[in-house]
DNA sequence: GATGATAATGAAAATCTTTTTCAATTATAG
DNA sequence: CTATAATTGAAAAAGATTTTCATTATCATC
């Protein structure tokens, strides 16, 4: 192995959770895994039940706690959908914009950022101060797409 | 009274409960009545407590009843907030987007829909065929600055 | 490596929110 | 008024999340 190999994701978040003071247990080892290997958004009881496979003694209660400290750390972001809001997927740097597949729930970010003419026209219509906003789109991404228009014979 | 005079908005609302073959029943006013009295999104809790002072047998149940069927013909819409999810708030007609005090939860619409450039990029980019998208703005409104920069004596 | 201090865990219980069930009540058409 | 069907509210059930607490795992120090 050379001293200079880039760290995994993976180890990243646990280097993270050991700057904070958390210690790189292997519950957290586990559900940070899953985060990472999954590109939609996941609720706590599957993760759970992802996570069991790895780890059978796993505590559902862990994968709560788990997921609280990660977003306090800005590693992942809960998700809002018409379906539920108890969701979490990894988070991105930088102000970045959710594209979620209402087929499958995969979703991709992009960015986008040239709302600040709508904002701040908004900002004037109201006589509000505006200083956050949450921008998501839905859609079908291209498998789920492919999928419906070429099912799979009988 | 003069036959032509305006309807007032509940009874427009109760109009169309009617015909959607649903009966103007006093739960239902009541509830309707708090929430086109209140310019903030409220969850079931809260518009129960506020209707049992009209109407103090109402069972909460009720509220999740009525606050699901307003929902369906487009009357009242759901609000995700960062605290939480569950909150009601009358919808308006078109396409509007919300502007919601972070203070005092006031939430007011706005237009805006010039986010086709975006919205083409992001499924250019992506792949996506985009359907629908949430747009959120937080601020504080004009009030809650006013009340912030000017505290009450001792 | 041992060891003591402290963080983290998992099971159970407690809490909260929302939904379901069902008998009693209320509104409507005739 | 009366029959019919929708609606209601109370209680129970179901789910999701949080709290409690004894046990276990990790870390810094020896």
């Amino acid at each position: 192995m050379s001293a200079s190999t880039t760290p995994t994701l993976e180890q990243q978040w646990l280097d993270q959770l050991a700057q904070a003071g958390y210690r790189p247990t292997a519950a957290r080892r586990v559900v940070i895994e899953i985060v990472l290997n999954t590109c939609r958004a996941l609720e706590p009881l599957e993760i759970f039940t992802l996570a069991r496979r790895q780890h059978p003694k796993l505590g559902l209660v862990t994968v709560y706690r788990t997921l609280e400290t990660l977003e306090a750390l800005g590693l992942v972001q809960r998700v809002h959908q018409p379906g539920g809001c108890n969701i979490y997927l990894r988070a991105f740097e930088g102000h970045q914009h959710l594209l979620i597949c209402t087929a499958c729930g995969r979703a991709v970010f992009f960015e986008g950022d040239d709302l600040s003419a709508l904002m701040e026209r908004a900002a004037r219509q109201s006589g509000f101060v505006v200083h956050d906003h949450w921008l998501q789109l839905f859609g079908t991404c291209a498998e789920c797409r492919a999928a419906q228009s070429a099912p799979l014979p009988a």
